[in-house]
DNA sequence: TATACTCTCCGCCTTAAGACGGAGAAAAAA
DNA sequence: TTTTTTCTCCGTCTTAAGGCGGAGAGTATA
């Protein structure tokens, strides 16, 4: 028992850093190492303590959870030291969980899950061994055996466009947009429909949009 | 100090109510009645204990926290009894905000409060004072003094047809769902496409999507 | 080198869209 | 009762869309 599990927060979150904190140091195979409330200070802090275990929220203001999970990862290759990043979330965040798991989290937790199964993970973590919230697997699942998304067998070009399309554009504001002739917006369109298997660019313009190709601010 | 405020906490997150019950409680003013898990759950458990506030999360499986907030609030007033209700959650949704407020809640603060701020604004609840999460005012003032959403001026069947615009339709398909002659269908859209000061159907395809007007599963 | 892909642009043809103006019927409001 | 809205539908006219087929140039790839 000499050698304790050393664990490290990132949340900001306030009150579940003191929920976790709380009951996570009543075990005492764990100690804390410390809290960070963004992942910024949480970069920093993992590579000053250089934690076994770190819990990070994914919804984070400034430095998200995925991109401080990819420069921890990242810093710790290079300087050779190991680390179990776990990711915790609020609820399912389908298209986080796979850039999570890619930016190196090693589990992946909803903040549902009850205080004892996250210790429970957090040993686990250290002994090497990985914990998917059921309904992640599913998610990881789905998104491999899925058809690759119609829209990846878009040539750049015909991507472009369709981004203009989703925008609403008609052919004539997309060729001024992308500096081409009518005609070849009208190609592009005319490929993109029949790739997608759409009827018209109205269909197209909301499939943009469905699939979160457009930026969505108003 | 013979009267201590009782406060029940609802909330799907163990570790919230974990870390915000643990810190609570270390207040002589205040004491924690119960937990609930869901929103139902919380119903039930208010009916019963009669706390004199309630930290409210918004988003929960199964009934949510609107949901709770007005049963709650309707049952209470039924029984001449009083609560305050305090709406917490994980981060600004805008749309969420109003709601909260008209089913009755009685502040609205963001989970990345600090604890110590919380306790503050329960005993603020407690006395009848109402503390709003900065962002929350400005998110009111904006929804209150926005001019009226151009859609509004819509009537109901030209709103009834930009849904389905929405969904990509074409005048064909459109006078087929609503079971009326294509001629009236283009009517409508000349219509929406004035009021809403739009080119052409595509673009109020994607102005209903940006706007959510449209059922957002794939 | 030969092949395949991508991007560009042409013409021709058909049709869905959309603008404009008009109008009858029913219901709500003045 | 008169007026206004809303929903329905008509005809006409113009044009953007979109299908079909073809093609040249550049680049990647086998």
């Amino acid at each position: 028992m000499e050698k304790k599990i050393k664990v490290m927060l990132v949340d900001d979150h306030e009150m579940v850093r003191m929920g976790l904190g709380a009951y996570i140091s009543t075990d005492e195979a764990i100690e804390i190492l410390g809290e960070a409330g963004n992942g910024k200070e949480g970069v920093e802090m993992a590579l000053e303590r250089k934690p076994d275990v770190i819990l990070m929220d994914l919804v984070m203001e400034g430095m998200n959870g995925i991109e401080a999970t990819k420069a921890i990862t990242e810093a710790f290759q290079e300087r050779g030291w190991e680390v179990k990043i776990i990711v915790l979330t609020s609820f399912i965040e389908e298209d986080k969980v796979m850039p999570a798991l890619e930016a190196g989290a090693f589990s992946y937790l909803l903040k549902t899950t009850k205080a004892e199964d996250i210790v429970r993970a957090i040993k686990k973590a250290y002994e090497g061994e990985s914990v998917l919230e059921g309904k992640v697997s599913q998610v990881m699942l789905k998104s491999s055996r899925k058809k690759a998304e119609k829209h990846e067998i878009l040539t750049e070009r015909e991507y472009e466009v369709l981004l203009e399309l989703g925008r609403g554009k008609t052919n004539k504001e997309i060729s001024e947009t992308l500096f081409i002739g009518i005609k070849t917006v009208k190609t592009h369109v005319s490929n993109i429909l029949s790739k997608l298997e759409l009827e018209d660019r109205t269909k197209a313009a909301v499939y943009a949009n469905k699939h979160h190709l457009v930026d969505d601010e108003k």
